[in-house]
DNA sequence: ATATTAAGTGAAGCCGGTTTCATGACGAGA
DNA sequence: TCTCGTCATGAAACCGGCTTCACTTAATAT
């Protein structure tokens, strides 16, 4: 008997006295085989604990059953919970991950976008675009071109210049309004927009959103009532203390994000702000640090498990030749809590 | 000119006049080769953007420059530190990283390991350990044995009975010591010990210990006060409740790790109990929730960037044969932070 | 000038599967 | 009884790289 960890469709087939054929037939049921013939060649391949090397399948196949992920950063809660999701319906279907991060460095980025092409990925997901750089980089929407004539890439939640990939995305507009309505029905109007990059999708939208909603005088905020201040709990920390400068203030704060939101949250009680007593705020995706802050932030959910689910879908449906719309969007839902309240219940 | 996405090294080398043999040369610096030569098929694998195929790459080289990283749950700070920190290390020597989150579930967790083992990853990451289920499934030993015989594997902060693997750990009998003591060194004497599950390494290590500085006198406790309930934020929540339904409270509490400490302070100022003024409380792991959290947590860090980087670090050396110890520590570290202060300073 | 040695390159086989094609056996319909 | 279509199976080529071996040419040593 030869080196029992390198058993290939070769061994089985001699012991079994059959060809490789024969046994591979066995392997992916591809082919009827004599029920005896079958049972002969499981029996060999149970008694060595045949493994087949899905290298070699592979690369004949033309399928590796692998799918890249990439997104900035796997330890925030946003991407983590889209990823966890993702990953069990690859699972079901038969799919590895490789998981990218790239901590926002557009050349590590770039690396892993090489490695997965080569490593011939089925497909490959992204999320969160590529932060500062969303506008200028030509160059990178070439290079996703070039990939997608060969591998399905689908977005969740991002846009991406010039690049007609699958995109798969919660109808932000929509759920920022119905933060934006939740925060009218209780009451306020004067509302204060904290967070963001300007160029990125998911600020412009909000902020478009948040100008019209000014326009037509169903609020009213200031200019220095929005603050650009990132995506981070650092940048609500900053923020809610630049605004705590100001002469006045607004009686409700929409964040752009729920790490945002915990930041001014953690501000506010370092500076004696009570919340939602003296400013009500409200969050936006819905990461379960919204319940362990105290109070609990009320805040707009994405549908994580039909984002996740319908990426990779897309991605083994493609290979499997079917075809899909481009564009896919899925509700998003408020989710009540503690940190807002209406007006005429604030102190 | 042949299909633009599947350029081989045949190509290259029917396009550059030379052999493919020349091609893999170049491709891989292995033998030396003219430079006029070499010129010319670079220019021919510029000129078509040539990527080589992985897939044929590893099956002749038996190296995919793969690693598998099998966890219970990415979403949880404890393991998507250590995994960032791993996956960087990974990237720099050339690996990609499969995630195999496992939800706990072992039946998950077999079906990842036969996935990694057929896609012929370079090496296994093992952390989490197996649950509740660590010390009756002799199967699963039994499974990873055989594994070791081809893919090194390698345990961070675990531990697996009757399995030789490669471990790399936290000295977490000495943080917890630290943390301990520094308790003691703020006047604490009587002290509860909440959450964990008995049978878990970094549960019976902590209790050990616990147990020790009780009967040395060094502390004071009651049985009432060592309360065993996981190592989730609602562990630490319903332990803190029923903490608060006995006669006689702590002065300090050590959590078994931060999540645990996280839920006592949420249920804390549910009831109304002061955090610190009214009881300490220190956690362990330094998970970044401790920070966002008021009070900020006192707690036991690991060295996340050298357990994650000797994790990698053996995978690779072990592929180039060299040697190395089955076990290395590392060492932990207190951070001090606000929910833990003098016994004379608390009301 | 001759013997060695190193540099440079190509042919062919290998890694471990899958798949196409050809062939033999067998049961069904004419 | 003779075809014909289906079942069962094996031989061989292929997927796309890497590597060993052999051979030619050029450089160095004697």
């Amino acid at each position: 008997m030869k080196d029992e960890n390198s058993i290939t469709v070769y061994d089985i087939a001699d012991e079994a006295g059959v060809s490789v054929s024969t046994v591979s037939r066995v392997l992916n049921n591809s082919a009827p085989v004599k029920a005896k013939t079958r049972a002969r060649v499981i029996k060999v391949m149970d008694k060595y604990n045949f493994q087949p090397n899905a290298l070699a399948r592979s690369l004949s196949k033309k399928q590796t059953k692998t799918i890249g992920f990439i997104l900035p950063d796997i330890t925030n809660p946003f991407f983590s919970e889209v990823y966890v999701k993702a990953e069990r319906v690859a699972l079901d279907l038969g799919y590895s991950i490789f998981l990218s991060n790239t901590m926002n460095d557009s050349e590590v980025e770039s690396i892993y976008l090489k490695t997965l092409v080569e490593k011939q990925v089925d497909g490959i997901i992204f999320m969160g675009g590529r932060a500062n750089e969303t506008r200028t980089d030509a160059a990178f929407a070439e290079e996703m071109k070039v990939i997608m004539k060969k591998t399905p890439i689908v977005m969740i939640n991002g846009e991406m210049e010039g690049v007609d990939c699958y995109r798969v995305k919660t109808d932000e507009a929509d759920g920022f309004r119905k933060g934006l309505n939740y925060l009218l029905s209780l009451g306020h109007k004067e509302i204060a927009l904290i967070g963001g990059i300007n160029g990125i999708t998911s600020t412009d939208i909000k902020l478009d959103i948040f100008g019209q909603y000014a326009e037509s005088a169903q609020i009213e905020t200031k200019a220095e009532w929005i603050i650009e201040s990132g995506y981070s709990i650092e940048g609500g920390y900053e923020a809610l203390k630049q605004l705590l400068s100001l002469a006045d203030l607004p009686t409700a704060i929409i964040a752009i994000n729920d790490f945002v939101a915990i930041g001014v949250i953690k501000a506010a009680k370092e500076m004696g702000l009570k919340i939602p007593q003296e400013v009500s705020i409200i969050g936006f995706d819905n990461i379960y640090l919204t319940t362990i802050v105290l109070p609990a932030i009320t805040t707009i959910g994405h549908n994580y498990q039909e984002l996740a689910a319908k990426a990779v879908n897309i991605i083994d449906g493609v290979n499997n030749n079917q075809v899909y719309e481009k564009e896919h969007f899925f509700d998003s839902e408020l989710i009540i809590r503690e940190s807002s309240i209406g007006l005429m219940n604030m102190e």
